[in-house]
DNA sequence: TGAACATATGAGCAAACACTCATATATAGA
DNA sequence: TCTATATATGAGTGTTTGCTCATATGTTCA
């Protein structure tokens, strides 16, 4: 929307209340970054198979069926958001989950899907 | 990666682990789905406003400084993902939040957003 | 009923994205 | 040191996405 433009508030206690709540950008700019991190089935699959213990890029690569290419692609992603960490141990790299919260989170979300397939997915 | 090219698992016990861990594809994209929900900008503040209890399209529009257009395109997007449900009352369709494990998530992920932000951020 | 308003929706467009392919870098082992 | 191997990375490409703009739908109130 413009900058010069603007609407009208229909509710203006509303208004107030929904401003009061609302974080500012930057906050919702790292929160959606992470989101993002976690929206790509790739990445996804990435750090789930890390849950099983740290992995290279070669086992990765083999377990999710993607070119060792991609694979590094997307853990490059993962590390520049922090997700994971690596490790070079002799020819290989290895990487493995580097966060807790994000661990928690991800099986909260895992939970909430389980639930939605179950309730809501067979009468689609 | 072709279907015909496969790699060379160099950890057989790590990728026998590692594919153990892995979810189905569905679930996966499931899970993708939710997380791609949460991950544009515009979304988070919408649902972010909407913890302060329902508003209207005008009156989100009003609040975050964006067209009635671009507010409705992202609620209409919401609403297939289910995280919202809408009420018309008169001349103003309402939108609210309709996923507690979601709002539980969410909070969750600001929580983690929080503690990073005031770890790394001010010496990155 | 008709004008004004609130919202929804389709087409179009620029930016972001996830991959491939080619190539660079770095280590291990001969 | 030289070769093979593991990973990283840049450019290029087709697809997806989030907006705008135009327009459709549907409601209220005169």
């Amino acid at each position: 929307m413009s900058r010069f433009e603007q609407t009208v508030p229909h509710h203006p206690e509303a208004v107030q209340r929904a401003q009061e709540v609302l974080l500012n950008r930057d906050r919702i700019d790292e929160l959606g970054y992470l989101f993002k991190m976690l929206a790509d089935p790739t990445r996804l699959r990435v750090l789930m198979t890390l849950q099983s213990g740290d992995l290279c890029v070669a086992d990765l690569s083999t377990t999710l069926h993607m070119t060792p290419s991609a694979i590094s692609h997307q853990l490059a992603d993962l590390k520049n958001a922090r997700l994971v960490t690596s490790e070079k141990r002799g020819k290989h790299v290895f990487y493995r989950f580097d966060d807790l919260h994000v661990e928690i989170l991800f099986k909260q979300a895992l939970q909430h899907v389980e639930e939605r397939y179950a309730t809501h997915r067979i009468d689609d």
